[in-house]
DNA sequence: GCCAACGTTGGC
DNA sequence: GCCAACGTTGGC
C-alpha cells in the first residue's frame, strides 16, 4: 500500500518535536488519544513508514514544527488500564481494549514552524481538514499533495 | 481569559 | 431517540 499521511497535534508545552528528537530513539509512543474517530485512525488506518506532520497546538503561533514517521501500528493504549493515570478509562477491558496507539519516530525539525496564518494562506491547503472551521481531530489525515506543500514550507529557507 | 465548536452523557 | 447540560479543544 502507498505510503499515507497524517497530522498530530501536540501541545509544545506539554511534548514538543524538540522533545521527540531528544527521546530514547527518538521515538515515543502516541498514547493518550480519547477520541473514537482519532482511535479508530490509530487502530485501523495508520501504518509503519506512514508520514506524521508534527502540529503544535496552543502554541504562539501554532503551526506544523517538523515530521516524524510513524515506527509501529496500532496496538492497545495501556494508559487505559492504568487507575494512575489521567487517561484511565474503567470501561476498558485487557481483552477488549477501547483505546490505540501507534509509536512514531523523529524525523525532522524544520528550520522554522509553519505558522498556522501561512497554512491559511496557502490555495494548495485550501481542503486541508484542519482548517475547516470547529476540527478538533488531534490525529487527522492529510493528503499526498498537503504533505508536499508543507514539507517545502517548513524546509525552504 | 474568552468563547465557538464539538463530543459525550444522561434524564426523560 | 431527543436534546440540554456539561466538559474539552484550541485559536485568538
Amino acid at each position: 500500500m502507498a505510503r499515507r499521511y497524517w497530522l498530530m497535534k501536540s501541545e509544545p508545552e506539554t511534548f514538543s518535536v524538540e522533545d521527540l528528537a531528544r527521546a530514547p530513539k527518538k521515538t515515543t509512543g502516541w498514547d493518550g488519544v480519547r477520541n473514537y474517530q482519532a482511535r479508530n485512525l490509530l487502530r485501523d488506518e495508520i501504518q509503519v513508514g506512514d508520514g506524521v506532520l508534527f502540529y503544535h497546538s496552543s502554541a504562539d503561533p501554532p503551526g506544523v514544527a517538523g515530521t516524524a514517521e510513524v515506527a509501529r501500528a496500532g496496538y492497545p493504549d495501556p494508559t487505559q488500564f492504568d487507575p494512575k493515570s489521567n487517561h484511565y478509562d474503567a470501561e476498558a477491558k485487557r481483552d477488549e481494549p477501547r483505546w490505540y496507539m501507534v509509536d512514531i519516530k523523529h524525523a525532522q525539525t524544520f528550520p522554522a514552524l509553519v505558522p498556522l496564518p501561512l497554512l491559511r494562506g496557502t490555495p494548495a491547503l485550501r481542503d486541508m481538514v484542519l482548517l475547516r472551521k470547529g476540527s478538533r481531530l488531534s490525529v487527522q489525515p492529510v493528503t499526498a499533495d498537503e504533505w508536499k506543500t508543507i514539507v517545502a514550507l517548513g524546509t525552504k529557507r
